[in-house]
DNA sequence: TCAGTCAGTTCCTTTAAGGAACGCCTCGAT
DNA sequence: ATCGAGGCGTTCCTTAAAGGAACTGACTGA
Protein backbone atom coordinates (compact mmCIF):
# COMPACT_ATOMS: atom_id res chain seq x y z
CA UNK A 1 0.00 0.00 0.00
CA UNK A 2 2.81 2.62 0.55
CA UNK A 3 1.13 4.54 2.26
CA UNK A 4 2.01 8.59 2.57
CA UNK A 5 3.16 9.19 5.84
CA UNK A 6 1.32 12.27 7.38
CA UNK A 7 3.27 13.10 10.43
CA UNK A 8 5.45 15.55 8.15
CA UNK A 9 2.61 17.71 6.99
CA UNK A 10 2.05 21.21 8.88
CA UNK A 11 -1.08 20.42 10.03
CA UNK A 12 -2.67 19.20 13.47
CA UNK A 13 -4.95 16.47 11.72
CA UNK A 14 -2.53 15.08 9.60
CA UNK A 15 -0.08 14.43 12.69
CA UNK A 16 -3.17 13.56 14.57
CA UNK A 17 -3.93 10.78 11.76
CA UNK A 18 -0.38 9.86 11.86
CA UNK A 19 -0.73 8.34 15.38
CA UNK A 20 -4.58 7.16 15.25
CA UNK A 21 -5.03 7.41 11.58
CA UNK A 22 -4.22 3.20 10.73
CA UNK A 23 -6.82 1.33 10.61
CA UNK A 24 -7.94 -0.48 13.80
CA UNK A 25 -5.95 2.14 15.81
CA UNK A 26 -9.39 4.10 16.97
CA UNK A 27 -10.74 0.85 17.94
CA UNK A 28 -7.98 -0.40 19.87
CA UNK A 29 -7.92 3.03 22.19
CA UNK A 30 -11.33 2.13 22.80
CA UNK A 31 -10.76 -1.02 23.94
CA UNK A 32 -8.08 0.25 25.98
CA UNK A 33 -10.23 2.80 27.23
CA UNK A 34 -13.33 0.68 28.36
CA UNK A 35 -11.05 -1.63 29.80
CA UNK A 36 -9.57 -4.12 27.83
CA UNK A 37 -5.98 -4.29 28.59
CA UNK A 38 -4.32 -7.51 27.32
CA UNK A 39 -3.19 -8.42 24.05
CA UNK A 40 -5.61 -11.88 24.04
CA UNK A 41 -8.43 -9.76 24.98
CA UNK A 42 -7.85 -7.50 22.68
CA UNK A 43 -7.72 -9.69 19.73
CA UNK A 44 -10.52 -11.48 20.43
CA UNK A 45 -12.58 -8.73 20.93
CA UNK A 46 -11.52 -6.96 18.08
CA UNK A 47 -11.29 -9.61 15.84
CA UNK A 48 -8.65 -8.32 13.73
CA UNK A 49 -5.78 -9.93 13.31
CA UNK A 50 -2.97 -10.71 15.37
CA UNK A 51 0.23 -9.17 13.58
CA UNK A 52 -1.72 -6.23 13.32
CA UNK A 53 -2.80 -5.66 16.72
CA UNK A 54 1.12 -6.27 17.58
CA UNK A 55 1.96 -3.74 15.53
CA UNK A 56 -0.61 -1.06 16.11
CA UNK A 57 0.13 -1.33 20.17
CA UNK A 58 3.85 -1.28 19.19
CA UNK A 59 3.18 2.15 17.12
CA UNK A 60 0.61 3.22 20.02
CA UNK A 61 3.51 2.66 22.81
CA UNK A 62 5.93 4.49 20.52
CA UNK A 63 4.22 7.10 20.03
CA UNK A 64 3.54 7.36 24.22
CA UNK A 65 -0.87 6.92 23.78
CA UNK A 66 0.09 3.66 25.99
CA UNK A 67 2.39 2.66 28.19
CA UNK A 68 2.93 -1.45 28.73
CA UNK A 69 2.91 -2.08 32.21
CA UNK A 70 4.43 -5.90 33.39
CA UNK A 71 1.58 -7.33 34.84
CA UNK A 72 3.65 -10.53 35.66
CA UNK A 73 7.40 -11.60 35.65
CA UNK A 74 7.83 -15.13 34.54
CA UNK A 75 6.60 -15.25 32.12
CA UNK A 76 7.22 -12.21 31.20
CA UNK A 77 3.44 -9.89 30.72
CA UNK A 78 2.13 -6.91 29.63
CA UNK A 79 -0.73 -5.15 29.66
CA UNK A 80 -1.47 -1.97 27.88
CA UNK A 81 -3.02 1.34 29.55
CA UNK A 82 -3.69 5.11 28.57
CA UNK A 83 -1.50 8.04 29.02
CA UNK A 84 -2.34 11.34 29.77
CA UNK A 85 -1.78 12.10 26.38
CA UNK A 86 -3.65 8.62 25.26
CA UNK A 87 -6.84 9.85 27.32
CA UNK A 88 -6.95 12.71 26.18
CA UNK A 89 -6.66 11.29 22.55
CA UNK A 90 -10.05 9.54 24.28
CA UNK A 91 -12.27 12.61 23.87
CA UNK A 92 -11.90 12.58 20.10
CA UNK A 93 -13.64 9.15 20.37
CA UNK A 94 -16.41 10.88 22.45
CA UNK A 95 -16.93 12.94 19.35
CA UNK A 96 -16.48 10.27 16.75
CA UNK A 97 -19.72 8.67 19.01
CA UNK A 98 -21.70 12.00 19.16
CA UNK A 99 -21.61 11.93 15.20
CA UNK A 100 -22.28 8.49 15.03
CA UNK A 101 -25.07 8.21 17.64
CA UNK A 102 -26.72 10.87 15.94
CA UNK A 103 -26.02 9.85 11.68
CA UNK A 104 -25.48 5.76 11.85
CA UNK A 105 -26.95 4.79 14.81
CA UNK A 106 -31.04 4.43 12.92
CA UNK A 107 -33.90 2.88 14.70
CA UNK A 108 -32.05 0.58 17.60
CA UNK A 109 -30.80 3.79 19.27
CA UNK A 110 -27.17 4.58 20.41
CA UNK A 111 -25.10 1.06 21.95
CA UNK A 112 -23.57 2.85 24.28
CA UNK A 113 -24.69 5.68 26.58
CA UNK A 114 -22.11 7.97 28.59
CA UNK A 115 -23.18 9.32 32.08
CA UNK A 116 -21.33 12.26 33.28
CA UNK A 117 -19.70 12.20 36.65
CA UNK A 118 -20.38 15.44 37.20
CA UNK A 119 -23.73 15.33 37.07
CA UNK A 120 -24.87 11.86 37.22
CA UNK A 121 -26.84 12.30 33.66
CA UNK A 122 -26.97 10.31 30.72
CA UNK A 123 -25.52 12.54 28.09
CA UNK A 124 -23.16 13.53 25.14
CA UNK A 125 -20.54 16.04 24.35
CA UNK A 126 -20.98 19.79 23.16
CA UNK A 127 -18.58 21.42 21.44
CA UNK A 128 -17.92 24.57 23.04
CA UNK A 129 -15.50 28.34 22.87
CA UNK A 130 -12.74 27.75 25.15
CA UNK A 131 -12.50 31.47 25.13
CA UNK A 132 -15.94 32.58 25.48
CA UNK A 133 -17.86 29.23 26.15
CA UNK A 134 -20.90 29.42 23.79
CA UNK A 135 -21.15 26.60 21.16
CA UNK A 136 -18.57 26.39 18.57
CA UNK A 137 -18.99 24.03 15.88
CA UNK A 138 -16.93 23.37 12.30
CA UNK A 139 -19.76 26.53 10.38
CA UNK A 140 -18.98 29.22 13.55
CA UNK A 141 -15.21 29.64 12.87
CA UNK A 142 -12.50 31.04 10.23
CA UNK A 143 -9.54 30.21 9.73
CA UNK A 144 -6.30 32.07 9.95
CA UNK A 145 -2.57 30.53 9.71
CA UNK A 146 -0.70 30.00 12.97
CA UNK A 147 2.81 30.58 13.68
CA UNK A 148 3.30 27.03 13.16
CA UNK A 149 2.08 27.40 9.18
CA UNK A 150 5.00 26.65 6.78
CA UNK A 151 4.26 28.26 3.90
CA UNK A 152 2.69 31.83 3.21
CA UNK A 153 0.82 30.98 1.04
CA UNK A 154 -2.06 32.49 -0.81
CA UNK A 155 -5.30 31.00 0.73
CA UNK A 156 -4.34 27.46 0.43
CA UNK A 157 -4.60 27.99 4.66
CA UNK A 158 -4.06 24.14 5.96
CA UNK A 159 -2.91 22.42 2.58
CA UNK A 160 0.88 20.91 3.28
CA UNK A 161 3.26 21.69 1.26
CA UNK A 162 5.27 18.72 1.32
CA UNK A 163 6.49 18.31 -1.61
CA UNK A 164 7.16 22.39 -2.14
CA UNK A 165 8.06 22.09 -5.66
CA UNK A 166 5.10 22.03 -8.10
CA UNK A 167 3.54 25.01 -6.23
CA UNK A 168 0.74 26.62 -8.89
CA UNK B 1 -5.61 -5.34 1.88
CA UNK B 2 -8.87 -6.83 2.13
CA UNK B 3 -9.94 -4.72 4.84
CA UNK B 4 -12.87 -5.28 7.79
CA UNK B 5 -16.18 -3.28 7.22
CA UNK B 6 -16.52 -1.88 10.33
CA UNK B 7 -19.45 -0.20 9.49
CA UNK B 8 -21.79 -3.10 10.71
CA UNK B 9 -20.08 -3.41 14.15
CA UNK B 10 -22.92 -2.18 17.07
CA UNK B 11 -20.46 1.05 17.54
CA UNK B 12 -20.88 4.21 16.32
CA UNK B 13 -16.95 5.13 16.50
CA UNK B 14 -16.95 2.00 14.47
CA UNK B 15 -19.36 3.22 12.34
CA UNK B 16 -18.04 6.82 11.90
CA UNK B 17 -14.47 4.96 10.81
CA UNK B 18 -16.63 3.48 8.38
CA UNK B 19 -17.22 6.67 6.69
CA UNK B 20 -13.92 8.86 7.19
CA UNK B 21 -11.77 5.95 8.27
CA UNK B 22 -9.99 5.27 4.94
CA UNK B 23 -7.04 6.84 4.83
CA UNK B 24 -6.90 10.61 3.37
CA UNK B 25 -10.82 11.08 3.75
CA UNK B 26 -10.64 12.96 6.88
CA UNK B 27 -7.80 15.18 5.04
CA UNK B 28 -10.63 15.43 1.93
CA UNK B 29 -12.78 16.76 4.49
CA UNK B 30 -10.74 19.01 5.87
CA UNK B 31 -9.78 20.75 2.59
CA UNK B 32 -13.24 20.70 1.04
CA UNK B 33 -14.04 22.66 4.29
CA UNK B 34 -11.07 25.46 4.30
CA UNK B 35 -12.83 26.02 0.57
CA UNK B 36 -11.30 23.42 -1.89
CA UNK B 37 -14.27 22.03 -3.53
CA UNK B 38 -13.16 20.94 -7.23
CA UNK B 39 -11.11 17.83 -8.33
CA UNK B 40 -8.09 19.10 -9.66
CA UNK B 41 -7.65 21.50 -6.50
CA UNK B 42 -7.82 19.06 -3.76
CA UNK B 43 -5.34 16.65 -6.11
CA UNK B 44 -2.62 18.43 -6.24
CA UNK B 45 -3.02 20.23 -2.73
CA UNK B 46 -2.93 16.65 -1.10
CA UNK B 47 -0.74 14.94 -3.52
CA UNK B 48 -3.09 12.18 -3.44
CA UNK B 49 -3.02 9.58 -6.32
CA UNK B 50 -6.03 10.63 -8.44
CA UNK B 51 -7.11 7.22 -7.97
CA UNK B 52 -7.73 7.00 -4.15
CA UNK B 53 -9.26 10.78 -4.70
CA UNK B 54 -11.91 9.82 -7.09
CA UNK B 55 -12.81 6.45 -4.56
CA UNK B 56 -12.68 8.54 -1.69
CA UNK B 57 -15.20 11.09 -3.30
CA UNK B 58 -17.00 9.07 -4.64
CA UNK B 59 -17.66 7.39 -1.04
CA UNK B 60 -18.37 10.41 1.01
CA UNK B 61 -21.33 11.72 -2.19
CA UNK B 62 -22.64 8.10 -1.46
CA UNK B 63 -22.26 8.46 2.47
CA UNK B 64 -24.13 11.31 2.09
CA UNK B 65 -20.92 13.59 3.31
CA UNK B 66 -20.20 15.49 0.47
CA UNK B 67 -22.67 16.80 -2.75
CA UNK B 68 -21.58 16.68 -6.15
CA UNK B 69 -23.00 20.18 -7.50
CA UNK B 70 -23.04 20.88 -10.92
CA UNK B 71 -20.29 24.38 -11.77
CA UNK B 72 -20.06 24.05 -15.63
CA UNK B 73 -22.35 22.29 -18.32
CA UNK B 74 -20.18 21.25 -20.91
CA UNK B 75 -18.01 20.13 -20.15
CA UNK B 76 -19.74 18.78 -17.35
CA UNK B 77 -18.16 19.83 -14.27
CA UNK B 78 -18.19 19.19 -10.72
CA UNK B 79 -17.73 20.63 -7.84
CA UNK B 80 -17.92 19.13 -3.79
CA UNK B 81 -19.48 20.61 -1.38
CA UNK B 82 -20.36 19.46 2.34
CA UNK B 83 -24.06 18.88 3.41
CA UNK B 84 -25.15 19.04 6.86
CA UNK B 85 -24.02 15.87 7.66
CA UNK B 86 -20.63 16.71 6.40
CA UNK B 87 -20.54 19.96 8.43
CA UNK B 88 -21.33 18.27 11.60
CA UNK B 89 -18.42 15.54 10.60
CA UNK B 90 -15.69 18.45 10.72
CA UNK B 91 -16.47 18.96 14.46
CA UNK B 92 -14.52 16.07 14.63
CA UNK B 93 -11.56 17.41 12.46
CA UNK B 94 -11.97 20.70 15.28
CA UNK B 95 -11.21 17.80 18.12
CA UNK B 96 -8.64 16.74 15.85
CA UNK B 97 -6.98 19.68 15.78
CA UNK B 98 -6.96 20.52 19.55
CA UNK B 99 -5.09 17.02 20.39
CA UNK B 100 -2.80 17.25 17.01
CA UNK B 101 -1.78 21.17 18.52
CA UNK B 102 -1.31 20.17 22.01
CA UNK B 103 0.68 16.96 21.57
CA UNK B 104 2.39 17.15 17.91
CA UNK B 105 2.93 21.12 17.45
CA UNK B 106 5.87 21.36 19.16
CA UNK B 107 8.14 24.67 19.22
CA UNK B 108 6.85 25.91 15.77
CA UNK B 109 3.41 26.63 17.43
CA UNK B 110 -0.36 25.03 15.81
CA UNK B 111 0.02 25.68 12.00
CA UNK B 112 -3.60 26.81 11.90
CA UNK B 113 -5.98 29.12 14.33
CA UNK B 114 -9.28 29.60 14.65
CA UNK B 115 -11.89 32.64 15.11
CA UNK B 116 -14.78 32.01 17.02
CA UNK B 117 -17.49 33.85 15.44
CA UNK B 118 -19.46 34.51 18.10
CA UNK B 119 -16.53 35.74 20.19
CA UNK B 120 -14.35 37.09 17.23
CA UNK B 121 -11.31 35.26 19.69
CA UNK B 122 -9.13 32.85 18.40
CA UNK B 123 -9.68 29.86 20.55
CA UNK B 124 -10.09 26.13 20.69
CA UNK B 125 -12.93 23.66 21.27
CA UNK B 126 -13.48 22.65 24.35
CA UNK B 127 -15.42 19.56 25.39
CA UNK B 128 -18.94 20.11 27.63
CA UNK B 129 -21.06 17.96 28.75
CA UNK B 130 -24.74 18.64 26.80
CA UNK B 131 -26.69 18.20 30.13
CA UNK B 132 -25.01 20.19 32.40
CA UNK B 133 -22.48 22.10 31.05
CA UNK B 134 -19.64 21.41 32.50
CA UNK B 135 -16.24 20.08 31.00
CA UNK B 136 -16.64 16.65 29.89
CA UNK B 137 -13.88 14.85 29.02
CA UNK B 138 -13.17 10.93 28.60
CA UNK B 139 -12.22 10.58 32.46
CA UNK B 140 -15.04 12.08 33.76
CA UNK B 141 -17.60 9.52 32.56
CA UNK B 142 -19.24 5.94 32.75
CA UNK B 143 -20.18 3.50 29.72
CA UNK B 144 -23.80 2.15 29.70
CA UNK B 145 -25.22 -0.19 27.30
CA UNK B 146 -27.81 1.89 25.03
CA UNK B 147 -30.83 0.99 23.64
CA UNK B 148 -28.68 0.31 20.27
CA UNK B 149 -26.32 -2.59 22.27
CA UNK B 150 -26.83 -5.72 20.35
CA UNK B 151 -25.90 -8.20 22.82
CA UNK B 152 -26.26 -8.25 26.59
CA UNK B 153 -22.64 -9.51 27.40
CA UNK B 154 -20.85 -9.21 30.46
CA UNK B 155 -18.49 -6.04 30.82
CA UNK B 156 -17.83 -5.97 27.36
CA UNK B 157 -19.59 -2.91 26.46
CA UNK B 158 -19.28 -1.44 23.23
CA UNK B 159 -16.98 -4.41 21.76
CA UNK B 160 -18.55 -5.75 18.53
CA UNK B 161 -19.97 -9.09 18.36
CA UNK B 162 -19.26 -9.23 14.52
CA UNK B 163 -17.84 -13.27 14.54
CA UNK B 164 -20.56 -14.03 17.65
CA UNK B 165 -19.38 -17.35 17.34
CA UNK B 166 -16.23 -17.41 19.60
CA UNK B 167 -17.94 -16.24 22.81
CA UNK B 168 -15.19 -16.53 25.72
C1' DT C 1 -4.30 23.81 -34.95
C1' DC C 2 -2.06 23.17 -30.80
C1' DA C 3 -1.15 23.77 -25.96
C1' DG C 4 -3.57 23.85 -21.67
C1' DT C 5 -7.23 22.81 -18.10
C1' DC C 6 -10.16 19.80 -15.71
C1' DA C 7 -11.89 15.34 -14.17
C1' DG C 8 -11.51 11.02 -14.22
C1' DT C 9 -9.94 6.04 -15.57
C1' DT C 10 -6.63 2.36 -16.47
C1' DC C 11 -2.51 -0.22 -15.64
C1' DC C 12 1.38 -1.74 -13.10
C1' DT C 13 4.18 -2.02 -8.88
C1' DT C 14 4.63 -2.06 -3.99
C1' DT C 15 2.95 -2.50 0.50
C1' DA C 16 -0.25 -3.59 4.07
C1' DA C 17 -4.22 -6.42 5.98
C1' DG C 18 -6.28 -11.14 6.80
C1' DG C 19 -5.68 -15.45 8.49
C1' DA C 20 -3.70 -19.49 9.88
C1' DA C 21 0.19 -21.82 11.76
C1' DC C 22 3.98 -21.95 14.62
C1' DG C 23 7.19 -20.86 18.76
C1' DC C 24 8.04 -20.10 23.38
C1' DC C 25 7.21 -19.86 28.21
C1' DT C 26 4.72 -21.20 32.24
C1' DC C 27 1.18 -23.23 35.22
C1' DG C 28 -1.92 -27.05 36.62
C1' DA C 29 -3.73 -31.48 36.28
C1' DT C 30 -2.93 -36.38 35.43
C1' DA D 1 7.36 -35.96 33.78
C1' DT D 2 4.15 -35.30 30.50
C1' DC D 3 0.26 -33.28 28.33
C1' DG D 4 -2.69 -29.56 27.50
C1' DA D 5 -4.07 -25.02 27.76
C1' DG D 6 -3.37 -19.93 28.33
C1' DG D 7 -0.95 -15.91 26.87
C1' DC D 8 1.77 -13.16 23.52
C1' DG D 9 3.72 -12.66 19.96
C1' DT D 10 6.17 -13.82 15.01
C1' DT D 11 6.26 -15.90 10.38
C1' DC D 12 4.35 -17.03 6.05
C1' DC D 13 1.30 -16.77 2.24
C1' DT D 14 -2.60 -14.68 -0.15
C1' DT D 15 -5.33 -10.81 -1.40
C1' DA D 16 -6.53 -6.09 -1.66
C1' DA D 17 -5.49 -1.34 -1.58
C1' DA D 18 -2.22 2.82 -2.24
C1' DG D 19 1.23 5.24 -5.31
C1' DG D 20 2.26 6.89 -9.54
C1' DA D 21 2.32 7.60 -14.24
C1' DA D 22 0.05 7.48 -18.55
C1' DC D 23 -4.07 7.98 -21.09
C1' DT D 24 -8.93 9.56 -22.45
C1' DG D 25 -12.14 12.99 -23.52
C1' DA D 26 -14.43 17.27 -23.55
C1' DC D 27 -13.76 21.70 -23.83
C1' DT D 28 -11.14 26.82 -24.08
C1' DG D 29 -8.29 30.39 -25.61
C1' DA D 30 -4.25 31.95 -28.45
Amino acid sequence: MQRTQFGAMACSIARTLDVIGEPWSPLILRDVYAGTHRFEQLQRGLGVSRKVLAERLNWLVAQGVLTRREYSTRPVRHEYLLTDKGMELCDLLLVMVRWGDRWTAGEAGPPVLYRHHACGRTSQVELRCSACGEPMHATDIDLLPGPGADSPDEERLDVPDVGASERL
